[in-house]
DNA sequence: ACCCTTTATGAACGCGCGTTTATCCTCTAT
DNA sequence: ATAGAGGATAAACGCGCGTTCATAAAGGGT
C-alpha cells in the first residue's frame, strides 16, 4: 500500500533530462553545468526524492550502516552502562552519516546465534561491525576478518597478529587498579582486599591480575582471606561481605570492588552489620556508574571512559570501512580516579 | 577488498541447475523435486551462501528492518530505562526475523533532524518505525502515515482518527496515580502531596491530572503548597524538598513523585533535613526503576511495564507491516503497585 | 574554413535476485 | 500410437541506480 515514491527515471522525465544526468547531479559529478544542476535539484526538492538505497548498493555503493553486536551473557543488557555504549556508537556513527543496526545475542557458543550474526554481514546489511562482549580471537571474528569485513572489538587483550580491518579497543584495567591501590596506600591503608568479578570473563581476570600487580608494586601483602568472589552483580557484593563476616575473619581496612554495583552491594551488607563506610572501612568501585555520585556515601571509584572509547572505536571502524588501506589500529580506554566520600585516611 | 561471496549464479553453476531453480529452492517453491532441492541446498550450505538483501529488496521483498527512533530531549538517553526499551524492541523484533536500526534525535522541532528521519524511510532502509518521545499528532508522523509507512508511537494520548498503519501505545498514568493515592488513603493518609514532572511534557501533565482526579475520587483535598515542581530528574526532587522546607510550610504526610529518580532526590533532601522515610513521611515513586528495590529505604512505587509495552508495540508494528489489511490498534501500558518500605500506616 | 579538444548528455550495461513466461520432457488415458 | 496434461526447468524481464561508452555540440586555435 506504499505510495510509490518517485524514482530517478521520474525525476529525469520531469526535469527534461536523462536519468544519467540526475544520477550525476546526485553524485556531485563536476561535468554538469550549473543551470542543469539547479533544474534537477529543484525537481528533487519538490518531490522529496531520495535514491533507493538498495539500488545504490546493488550498483556498488556502501550501505553506510554498521552493526552493533551486544553479547550479553545473561544480564548485562539492562543497565545504564550498556545504554551509554549504544548511544555513543549511534551518535558517533550518525555524525559520519552512518546508521547502526543493533543486534543482541546471549552467547558466542550458540552456533545458531553466531550464524545469525554472520548472515547480517553476508547479506550485506552492514559494512562493518562492532562487538561488545566478544573476544577478538574467537573463531567467528577471525572468519569475518578473513572475509574482509571491518570489525571493531571491545576486548581485554590485543590479538596476536594485527590486521588493518580488525580494530581492537582494550580496557586499561591494569592502570585503573594501580590508581586504586596507590590511592589507598597513600591514605595509609595496608590491609586492602578486593571483591572480584567473574573469573571466567576476561575483564574479571585482568582486574584481579591488575590488583595483584598493583599490590606488589606498592609493596603490600595480599591476604587471601580478603580476596572475595563476585560476579559483577550487586548481589554478589552483598554476598561477599556476608561470607566474609560469616567466616569470622577480621575485615580489611579497605576494599576494591570489581565494579560499582558490587561496591553498592558490599556497602549495603556492611551497613547491615553496623560497619560504616568510610569510617570503619574504605570502599573503591570501578566504572563510575551513573548512581555512584548519588550513592550514600558518594562512591570513590575508577572512572572508565566507556563513551569516549566507543566513540573512538566507532570512528576507527568507519575510517577503515571508507579507506581500506587504513593501518591496523588499537585503542585503549582512559581511566581516572574519582575521589568522593567512601574512603578515608588512616 | 571484500572476498566476493558466491551469488546465486555461482550456486546455480555449481549445482548444475539454472539460477531460477536456486531461487525457487530458497523461496520454498513447491515445484522443485526433492532430489534437485537437496542438491542445491547442499551447495548452499557448502558455500555459506546467503542472498544479497539489497537485490532481494529491489526484486520486491521486504527489508525486514524496523527503525527505532529515540527522541531524547536532552538527557533521557543515558539511563537504564531507555536501555530496557531498546533491548525490548530488538529482542522482540529478532524473534520475528526483523532487524532494528536505532536512530537518535534531540528534538522534533529540528527540521534537519526530521529530514534525516524521513530519509531513512524514503531510502527504504526500513519497513516501518517505532517512535519513543514523539507525539502521534506531529506533522511528520502524519506524513509518514499518509505515505503508507507503518509506525508505532509511544504516546500519552490517542490520535483523533485511527489508521491501520499507525499503532499507538499509551501510558496509563491515570490508573497508576489512582493506585498510588488509593493506597496512601488506605494507609490513613489525607495530607498527600506530589512532585511533578515537566509540565510541558505530556507524561508530566497526565500524571498531574491523574493525581488530581485520584484525589477527588478519594475525597481528599489538594493543598497547593504540596504540589511541587519537578522535571523528572533526580535533582529536581531534591530541590523540591529544599524549597518546601525553605518556605517553612508544614510538609504533607505522604508524597507521590513523578518518577523514582525524583523520589530518590526527595528522600535525599528529606534525610538531610532529619526527616525519616517512612517514619516521618511516606514516599511513592513511579516507574519502578532498577535501583528502587535496592534503595534505602526500598521504594514503594508504581511499576510501569515498559518492556512488555514495547514488546507488544513491536509485535503490532511487525504484524501491520506483514499484513497490510491489519486493523487499527492501540495498546495501553499495564501498571501495578509495588509495595516496599517507603510508606507507613498512620 | 578546418581540425582538434572540451563539454554536455543520452544510451546501454551490470549489480543479484524474484518471478513470469516459454519450452521441453514424461506420463497417462484413449 | 497419439493427444493431452502436468511436472521440471531454463530463459527473459524488471527492480532503481551508478557508471562507462558513445555521440553530439560547442569552443579554440590556425
Amino acid at each position: 500500500m506504499k505510495t510509490t515514491k518517485a524514482n530517478s527515471t521520474e525525476i529525469a522525465r520531469l526535469a527534461g533530462v536523462s536519468r544519467s544526468t540526475v544520477s550525476r547531479v546526485i553524485n556531485n559529478y563536476s561535468n554538469v553545468p550549473p543551470r542543469t544542476r539547479e533544474k534537477v535539484l529543484e525537481i528533487i526538492r519538490q518531490h522529496n526524492y531520495v535514491p533507493n538505497v538498495s539500488a545504490q548498493i546493488l550498483a556498488g555503493k556502501r550501505i553506510r550502516t554498521i552493526g552493533l553486536f551486544l553479547i550479553s551473557q545473561g544480564s548485562v543488557s539492562s543497565d545504564a552502562l550498556t545504554n551509554m555504549l549504544i548511544v555513543s556508537v549511534i551518535e558517533n556513527a550518525s555524525e559520519y552519516g552512518y546508521y547502526v543496526l543493533t543486534h543482541i545475542i546471549r552467547d558466542t557458543q550458540d552456533t545458531e546465534a553466531i550464524k545469525g550474526v554472520m548472515d547480517i554481514f553476508y547479506q550485506h546489511r552492514i559494512d562493518g561491525g562492532i562487538f561488545i562482549g566478544a573476544a577478538s580471537h574467537e573463531p567467528f571474528i577471525e572468519d569475518l576478518v578473513k572475509a574482509g569485513f571491518t570489525v571493531g572489538i571491545v576486548d581485554q587483550e590485543l590479538p596476536e597478529r594485527p590486521e588493518s580491518n580488525r580494530i581492537v579497543s582494550t580496557f586499561n584495567n591494569d592502570a585503573g587498579m594501580k590508581m586504586a591501590v596507590a590511592y589507598l596506600s597513600g591514605l595509609g591503608h595496608t590491609a586492602i582486599g578486593t571483591i572480584n568479578g567473574n573469573m571466567n570473563r576476561l575483564s574479571g581476570r585482568t582486574k584481579y591480575e591488575g590488583f595483584l600487580a598493583a599490590m606488589r608494586m606498592c609493596g603490600l601483602q595480599v591476604n587471601p582471606d580478603w580476596v572475595l568472589e563476585g560476579d559483577f552483580q550487586e548481589n554478589s557484593g552483598y554476598e561477599a561481605i556476608q561470607s566474609l563476616v560469616g567466616r569470622g575473619v577480621a575485615p580489611p581496612t579497605a576494599l576494591i570492588a570489581a565494579n560499582d554495583s558490587v561496591a553498592f552491594g558490599a556497602i549495603r551488607a556492611l551497613k547491615e552489620h553496623g560497619l560504616r563506610v568510610p569510617e570503619d572501612l574504605s570502599v573503591i568501585g570501578f566504572d563510575d556508574h551513573a548512581m555512584s555520585a548519588k550513592h550514600h556515601p558518594a562512591l570513590t571509584t575508577i572512572r572508565v571512559e566507556f563513551a569516549d572509547m566507543l566513540r573512538r572505536l566507532t570512528t576507527c571502524v568507519i575510517s577503515a570501512i571508507e579507506d581500506e588501506t587504513a593501518v591496523a589500529r588499537e585503542i585503549a580506554s582512559d581511566c581516572s580516579l574519582i575521589v568522593r566520600d567512601s574512603c578515608r585516611r588512616i
